[in-house]
DNA sequence: AGAAGCGGTGGGAGCGATAACAATTCGGAT
DNA sequence: ATCCGAATTGTTATCGCTCCCACCGCTTCT
């Protein structure tokens, strides 16, 4: 292997001597400045592949103040959600950022500030934060720093640069659906308050209902867990009243119809089950979920689209940009069956 | 807001003014340095939040040429194992490193070296890659560079360090599991050839059978995903001799048991199913799936650990690491039933 | 009493790149 | 032949920090 002078990797000055100019010439290849002839350009590139040189990226961010580097902050990167906003902000990314990663325990005030900080002290140029609660959002609100952020996955309220998924639009979508497959009404388990999405889409699910004069039944939360599901599909199970749950996702759906199973309630022809998220295994539950799949691969690139744009100088727009949600019709919903409701 | 002089962002000297000391001082705070009087140090860290001063990473990268930053290279940082040892690694990390991901749309040769430039074109101290293919394993086997770097979930024979669950013995655990139920054989619906996850578990499983002197089936394998699973179960559903199966991943058990399912097959009285992963999901499964427990999070903790020790200059272990995989009992799985094998 | 040891401190020299500016060359217009 | 301006190249001054070394004032030893 090619080494410069004693066994340190090269730098610029050692292309530089090697190729017979100056340093700012090699500089100027690098950055693909004009003026540069061929001539000299060709003796540089061929002494940089020679050497192995690999231009120092301290050194140059010293002076340029630029990292080339996104945070994204994130909550747990073990669900489904948060992990495909992630891949899609990394794979959208590659070659124009690196990506560096900040995970939280909990996504509370404190947290947040203090990922922001880590971040901005590895010098980022721009952070991303995927934001699902609103104290996540509340504390990006409130960071005074001039640091492009964008939120995503947080709510379309949010009053700063965000992506997200139209959930209130989704769970209509999801409501109307049951409803015109006959169901005089449809039931909700819903994730957690603290949950933006929880409330949207609880928001979307009950002007469904209203819009279509139907009877709205009283709300059930979970925590987004199949457990969860498993546990208030217990309860649910016995309720003869029942024909439809929308729920607030996949997992708690799988959970539901688990239950419902035990009970011996058969979906869909007891009881009609739609998922919220679309996760890769839910085509092959049993039976297949029909759910309302969000994109989260598009709003990680979104996210980033929006981010970049902030750092090339663009002002921050204030809105969400929104995503649009889709139904995925599959098998757990169909018109109420043959057990249908007794009244 | 404190601003130091003009709007730029307040460095070293102008803490060092406020505080009546020299900028080398301040430094010696910066970094725990022995020998500073508490009158000058109060001072200094007085002064530091006065001003609300934030270290330039860049320079002192540029002279301590560390970086405090590991990359971590990932195929689809969507799949649940890769998401949680990335988040295991992150976790861990916390504080002491930052992380910087780079993603690969395919674990290839020429993929690898080259998320392994940019990350050392970033200047990370270190890097993991999470390598569960053999292109992946030999790509790293190759790298000239004097970077530290470990390989996770990457086989547990790679001569490089690594940290891996132990794939065989997990297979091996589930197919005596299995036998011992009064099976007179276990079938296997592999993962893809390629990976190494999958070679290990085949081999593991292999030999638990030899062991006990039970016949070995033919060898089917998926591609891990649920659609592979229901395909590769509609040819099992009639096959009359299969009474237990172990699936290389939760996700093609799933799709396995709603094949079965169709065919009127039911699990665990006609067919017994055990996985492999377990996923937050599989004990919501119908029926609740037997499985065997990867920890990924704790393969993620370790290989920081590993990698940690490497940067800090202790010697490259050039054995793999193994974690024990776990059997997690649940319903999936039980004796020979009465619609048991004819012969 | 002088030398040596020590905690505490500051001064200056880089680290490796880019930006601003200055200098050189060369062709063509005057 | 002289001058001008564009193209190309080199020189110098930073960027913000840490390291090395010298230095101060004291106590402690010989």
């Amino acid at each position: 292997m090619p080494a410069a002078t004693g066994g340190r990797p090269p730098v610029m000055a050692d292309v530089a001597k090697l190729a017979g100019v100056s340093a700012q010439t090699v500089s100027r290849v690098l950055n693909d400045h004009p003026n540069v002839s061929v001539r000299a350009r060709d003796a540089v590139l061929a002494a940089i592949t020679e050497l192995g040189y690999r231009p120092n990226a301290a050194a140059r961010t010293l002076v340029t103040r630029r990292t080339r580097t996104l945070g994204v902050i994130s909550f747990d990167t073990t669900l489904f959600g948060p992990a495909s906003m992630l891949h899609g902000i990394e794979r959208a990314a590659a070659g124009e950022y690196f990506v560096s990663i900040a995970s939280l325990p909990a996504l509370d005030r404190a947290g947040v500030l203090g990922a922001v900080d880590r971040l901005l002290e590895q010098g980022v140029d721009g952070i991303i934060v995927i934001a699902p609660m609103k104290s996540a959002v509340d504390a990006c609100g409130s960071i005074r720093h001039g640091v492009p952020l964008v939120a995503v996955g947080c709510g379309t309220q949010a009053s700063l640069a965000s992506v997200a998924v139209d959930n209130g639009a989704g769970a209509a979508l999801a409501t109307r659906y049951l409803l015109g497959l006959g169901h005089k009404t449809v039931h909700h388990i819903a994730g957690p308050r603290a949950w933006l999405d929880a409330q949207e889409r609880i928001a979307g699910w009950r002007s469904a209902l209203r819009e279509a004069g139907a009877p709205a039944p009283e709300l059930v939360a979970g925590d987004w867990s199949s457990a969860s599901g498993y546990r208030i599909g217990q309860g649910i199970g016995d309720d003869l009243e029942v024909t439809a749950v929308l729920c607030g996702n996949d997992h708690m759906a799988l959970g539901l119809i688990r239950a419902l199973a035990e009970r011996g309630k058969k979906v869909p022809d007891d009881i009609s089950v739609v998922g919220f998220d679309d996760i890769p295994e839910s085509g092959y539950f049993l039976p297949p979920l029909t759910t309302v799949r969000q994109d989260f691969g598009a709003l990680g690139r979104h996210a980033l689209g929006v981010l970049v744009a902030m750092i090339d100088g663009q002002p921050a727009p204030q809105a969400c940009l929104r995503v649009p949600p889709q139904l995925v019709d599959r098998a757990s919903a169909g018109p109420p069956g043959r057990a249908g409701t007794p009244r």
